[in-house]
DNA sequence: CTAATCCTTTAACATAAGATAAATAATTAC
DNA sequence: GTAATTATTTATCTTATGTTAAAGGATTAG
């Protein structure tokens, strides 16, 4: 299991005191498949890290669930358009595997920024990055079937057919249940 | 004409020395329309700001023009995917009215980073902004019709009729330009 | 272990958007 | 101002994906 502070480690080294800073701000959260990490209608106040298990954002779209996105072991999930914006969550976070995660107290998180400018560098850094990564995805999404994300999907997350429904993998490729069906009945 | 100090003022509040700072960094292009203001396979190092004019993000998919994004009068501007991975960029950056552009010279913004962590924490504040933006731009891919999107689009940016040939609109919404003129032809 | 619930597939039909081609309309270059 | 180029529309045919319904599998609760 990666820490926290080796994922740290990859966008941006912090000094001891910034680390102890970052610990002081974040509690461990042991909880089960299906469970609700956060839920609708109030302001994110918490970015996560997990160190073990997978969840999903995801919201209802006229009364149908809709997954935003996945994050799997070793890597941040934080619903930025509450976070970055203050306004209330129409997202919620599910956990779709029993989970261990890290959680970061994202108000007094912003507060460290002030007296640590490497923890701000490390969270701007860390979110550049799931920005290009975002802007990309729109290119998946509008210039290639449904059938060519569907494999992208795979290739680059080999173990989530493991892990999660296929009904939140059809969502997240902005396809219907029965289509995703289909296409997997070609191959 | 909104300077570009009164738009950095939106997001963060600068000191008058950092404010000069990064006038030290600016400079004016006056650009015509139909010019590329950069374009393919260099590393982005500038970030742009329009003071007037329009401009739009493209690339080639399969030797077609696709429109990433447009940018008007009084915003920012920039190829994050290169910007923000050092990587070449297969994108390029076209004026499509005669301009009037701020460039930014990022590399020289990034030093000063470390001096005046207030223009870190504006740049961090734009681009969460811009992430937040993009987020919120896949929702309306994956779950409205072109139609609709069309109509938000028209809704949210009313001139741009007059400013951009619809078979850019046409890319930028993710259809071909015989689907955008069909959904015109309708109303 | 069994019943109930939830997940996935299959089938039949409907529809939005793609592809190609050709006709107009608008813009640009000389 | 005219010719050449570029942009937009219209028409026809094709196809991927949506919609609805129903059946079969898998998982979960008691």
């Amino acid at each position: 299991m990666k820490s926290i502070f080796q994922y740290f480690q990859l966008y941006n080294s912090l000094s001891k005191e910034a680390e102890n800073a970052i610990t002081e701000i974040c509690s461990i959260i042991k909880i089960k498949k299906n469970q609700e990490l956060q839920t609708f209608g109030h302001t994110c106040k918490t970015i996560y890290y997990i160190n073990k298990g997978t969840a999903r954002i995801y919201y209802y779209k006229d009364g149908i669930d809709i997954t935003e996105s996945f994050a799997f072991e070793n890597n941040i999930i934080a619903r930025v358009e509450s976070l970055f914006t203050g306004n209330p969550s129409r997202k919620a976070i599910q956990i779709l595997e029993d989970s261990e995660i890290v959680a970061i107290n994202a108000t007094q998180l912003f507060k460290l920024y002030d007296t640590y400018p490497e923890i701000e560098r490390l969270f701007r850094k860390i979110f550049e990055v799931a920005y290009v990564d975002t802007v990309n995805r729109i290119e998946g999404i509008q210039f290639h079937s449904a059938e060519e994300r569907y494999n992208a999907l795979i290739a680059e997350e080999p173990n989530i057919l493991k892990k999660v429904p296929l009904k939140h993998i059809a969502s997240y490729l902005g396809i219907t249940q029965v289509s995703l069906s289909r296409i997997r009945a070609i191959k």
